[in-house]
Parts: C-alpha cells; sequence; structure tokens
RNA sequence: GGAGAGGUGGCUGAGUGGUUUAAAGCAGCGGUUUGCUAAACCGCCGUAGUGUGUAAAGCGCUACCGGGGGUUCGAAUCCCCCCCUCUCCGCCA
C-alpha cells in the first residue's frame, strides 16, 4: 500500500511511476480529492468532540454541586448527533480510500529498468552452459512416464487435471532438494527456518498483496474463511505482522511449503507436465530489512538464489525485469530461469523482489530506528527454487540416451548415495 | 464441541459512570551527586490521525484499555455480539 501522504505531497512522482508499469494513473487524482474531503470532515467532527469533552466535563462538575444540567445537556445530545453523522461519513469515505488504496499497486524504483512488457526484460547475465546432447533430447514427461516417476494418468483421476503426482525416485528427488536447499539457506546464508500453516486467514493475505487483486487465484476454504497459500511468502512475511520488531534487522527467514494456486485464465495453456500446476512445493527466503539496505539485500538474495542452481551445475540466465512486467507488489524484481533442453526454453524457478514498504505498510511490520521511533521494514523474498521447474531442469538436462538420468553430484549425498534414476 | 476464568502501555498491575491528560512499580533514556560502580534524587518515557510550522523540533486537538456495536450529557468501567488466551471435560492423528 502506497502511502496517503506520499500521494499528497508527491502526486507527479506517483503518477508517472503507475504509468511506468502501464497502469492507468487517473485513480490518483480521485483519492487525493477524497482525501481532502476527508480532512474537511475529519476537522469538524474533531473540534466538535473537543466542544463535547469539555462541556461533558462541566456537566459533571456542575451537577456535583447540585445544580440543574438540563438545557446543556440537551445541547450536548444535538452535538453528539452531529459528531454521528459526521463520523458515519468518515467511515465511508476512508473505506472507500482503503479499498482504492489497496487497489493501487507498488511504484517501481527510479533503477527498475523502464519497459512495457516482458519483451523488455534484460538479460542480466547467463551461467554455466546448455549441455549439448548427441541424441534427441526427451521432454520431463516422456523421460518420467518412461520410468515411471510421474505419473499424470492417476493424478488427474483422483484430483483433476494439474495436479503432480510423483513416485519412487521423482519423490525421492524431490524430498532430496527440498533438504538440499533449506540446509544450504540455514546453514551457509544465515537463514532461520519456519514451518509454517499452509491456510492463511483474510488478514496475512491481504497483507503480502494477493488480496484483493488475486482472489481468484486464490483457493479458499469456505466454511472456515481460509486460504490455502500460494506462496511461503504470505505465512512468512505475515510472521511480524502488526508487530514493532525489537531483534535487530536484516532478518533472515526460509520455509518450506506447498504452494496452491488456481490458474484461473491459465488453463489449456502449456499445461502438460510439471511447468504450471495447482500444487508444487517450494522454498522460500524472505527478509526483513532496513530501507537503507533494501537493495544490496535484494542483490544478495538473488545471489543466494543463484547459489543453489550453481551447486546443481544448471545453466541458467538472470532477467531484470522492467516497469511494465514486475508485480503488484514489487518495486524491483530479478527473475532466474533455467535451461530446459527437452522443452527447449527458458523456465522461471525463482523470483526475487523488493517490496520497499509497500508489504510492510499493508501488514503493519515495523521496526525502530536510530531514534527509536517506528519505522515501516522493507520486505523482500525470493524463491530457493520452486521444485517442479528444478525437477524438470534436473530430468531434462541429467538425461542419457537410454532414458535414465544421472543427478548432480551436489544432490547424490542428500539421495543415499543414488547418483542416478533409472527404470 | 461443552463448562469456567481471563484479555488494561515494553513488562507487572490498580482502576465498576465524571478533575483519570489510565495510579503505582519495574525496565529504558537523559541529568544531578560520585574517583568508578551501585544507591539516592530529578526529569523524560505509548501508537496513530489531524492542525500549525519551508522542514526538523515544538505546540494544539482527536482517537485508541482484545475487536465490533449499543446505552449515556459523559464509558477502561454498564449491555450485546465476536475473537483470542488459560484451566478442566469430551473427541482425536
Amino acid at each position: 500500500m502506497l502511502d496517503i501522504k506520499r500521494i499528497r505531497d508527491k502526486p507527479k512522482e506517483v503518477q508517472e511511476g503507475l504509468r511506468a508499469r502501464g497502469t492507468d494513473p487517473s485513480i490518483i487524482h480521485v483519492i487525493i480529492e477524497q482525501d481532502r474531503i476527508r480532512r474537511d470532515f475529519l476537522q469538524d467532527a474533531e473540534s466538535r468532540k473537543n466542544e463535547r469533552n469539555r462541556l461533558s466535563k462541566e456537566i459533571g462538575m456542575r451537577r456535583k454541586q447540585g445544580e440543574d444540567t438540563s438545557q446543556t445537556q440537551a445541547e450536548v445530545r444535538a452535538l453528539g448527533q452531529a459528531i454521528d453523522s459526521l463520523d458515519a461519513k468518515i467511515k465511508v469515505i476512508e473505506q472507500e480510500q482503503h479499498q482504492r488504496l489497496l487497489g493501487v499497486p507498488n511504484i517501481p524504483a527510479p533503477h527498475t529498468l523502464r519497459g512495457k512488457d516482458a519483451s523488455d526484460n534484460r538479460v542480466a547475465r547467463t551461467w554455466g552452459t546448455p549441455r549439448n546432447l548427441d541424441f534427441p533430447a526427451k521432454t520431463h514427461v516422456e523421460l518420467g512416464e518412461a520410468l515411471g516417476i510421474l505419473d499424470f494418468t492417476r493424478a488427474t483421476r483422483m484430483t483433476g487435471a494439474g495436479f503432480p503426482l510423483l513416485r519412487a525416485g521423482a519423490a525421492k528427488l524431490q524430498r532430496a532438494l527440498i533438504q538440499f536447499m533449506l540446509d544450504l539457506h540455514i546453514h551457509e546464508h544465515g537463514y532461520t527456518e519456519l514451518l509454517p500453516p499452509f491456510l492463511v486467514n483474510t488478514k496475512s493475505m491481504t497483507g503480502t498483496g494477493q488480496l484483493p487483486k488475486m482472489q481468484d487465484d486464490m483457493y479458499h476454504a469456505q466454511t472456515d474463511d481460509l486460504w490455502l497459500i500460494p506462496t511461503a511468502e504470505v505465512p512468512v512475511t505475515n510472521y511480524y505482522r502488526e508487530e514493532i520488531i525489537e531483534e535487530p534487522l536484516p532478518i533472515y527467514l526460509t520455509a518450506y511449503t506447498p504452494c496452491f494456486r488456481r490458474e484461473a485464465g491459465a488453463a489449456g495453456r502449456g499445461t502438460r507436465g510439471l511447468i504450471r500446476i495447482h500444487q508444487f512445493d517450494k522454498v522460500e527466503m524472505v527478509k526483513f530489512v532496513e530501507p537503507e539496505t533494501s537493495y544490496e539485500e535484494l542483490e544478495s538474495l538473488t545471489a543466494q538464489a543463484e547459489d543453489v542452481l550453481q551447486r546443481l551445475e544448471l545453466p541458467y540466465r538472470v532477467l531484470e525485469l522492467c516497469t511494465g512486467d514486475i508485480s503488484f507488489a514489487a518495486a524491483k524484481c530479478y527473475d532466474l530461469e533455467l535451461w530446459a533442453p527437452g522443452q527447449q526454453e527458458w523456465l522461471e524457478v525463482s523470483s526475487c523482489s523488493n517490496f520497499e514498504d509497500f508489504q510492510a505498510r499493508r501488514a503493519g511490520i515495523r521496526y525502530r530506528d536510530a531514534n527509536g521511533k517506528p519505522q515501516f521494514v522493507h520486505t523482500l523474498n525470493g524463491s530457493g527454487v520452486a521444485l517442479p521447474r528444478l525437477m524438470v531442469a534436473i530430468m531434462e538436462n541429467g538425461q542419457q540416451q537410454d532414458g535414465s538420468i544421472i543427478l548432480p553430484k551436489a544432490i547424490v549425498p542428500y539421495m543415499a548415495g543414488q547418483d542416478r534414476i533409472t527404470a
């Protein structure tokens, strides 16, 4: 959520920021006008409350001395009715204003690459060289079904399209990868592990920015009004919701969770296999930092996600997203993409974002600055990394002519010594 | 799920309709005294909104005692609904 004071004081800057990401900035005029009206009403109501407080106190004193105060009481009663009516108006304006503000996306950072859509993103760097196969590359679907480790048919029968079913070597590999990534972040990158709830309430979902905008993409448990998390970002960032953090910053948290996304509107679009599914596992990294350091922290966060891919010896590239392609809550963002020789495409496995104070303001996450004054923290998060596409890359990059898969050396200790998946 | 007890500032804890701007203590910050520490003493010490300042500071006002609503001239205090915590019972992986 944007600071109303920022909108009030620097409307040009805010409108330019919205235009840069392709959002119609006309709402800003409405917000500023409503803010002016709200403050007019507010001043009126508050001066009347001041009067009421003064007179009520006077009534109390005069009654103690046995005086008749019915005249003043009637006066204050009328005053009270005027206040009620003003308060009601203010409440409506504030609720409308709040809803408007929740719908306004974050302003891109000044140094975020300008551009209108994904085609304007820039490849910041690439790492590793895609392997040259001397046989026709198979997709992970072909490999997985032949090896009996991916079963889309049964998954569809037990649940429906777009849900994964891993078996034997694939199930074991995915579990090993989770363990490997968590260990890396905990022991070498300084993170503390959380194992959070997988369902959260509406406030948490709003705090990180999924609601109200992305409501149709979420699974909702109606009876209890709880939401299945679309990413660990939600519970982990909300760890400090409505708190003033007393521990020293920065704070690094990591968590493995399953993620649930309805992917409404994406049906039928490249949905075969593990590339886009309704349920997937992910290891997530979340940072709470002081505003001055958040862009350095974004670089190190991205490097930590890259570390996962480098240790697994998988070729990848880093995309710097342009203003037209960054997500709703982000001010700047890098995507990590793995090369998949079977798919013949780059697969996004991580998105590392700096949200500045956008989420902190929605969720009420603050710290005390050097003067002891509460300030909003900056929050960042990045996948470290998403499992299904990582599985795809490992399978397609490690495939042999006989259809078996040679695993990255780094994961072998986590596989109880197994270095290859065979039929 | 049932019954009971609770929810007041960073913490402890008073306050059952009106000089309460929420007592007091602890912790914290600043100061006096002191060779240093401790003690003692003095002062400061919540959050948000809004007004006035170029701004910072300051000053004023409003709101906030788990959340929401109600009664009243006036609510931490009385009434209703909800949430959460604790204890016991039931159920249960």
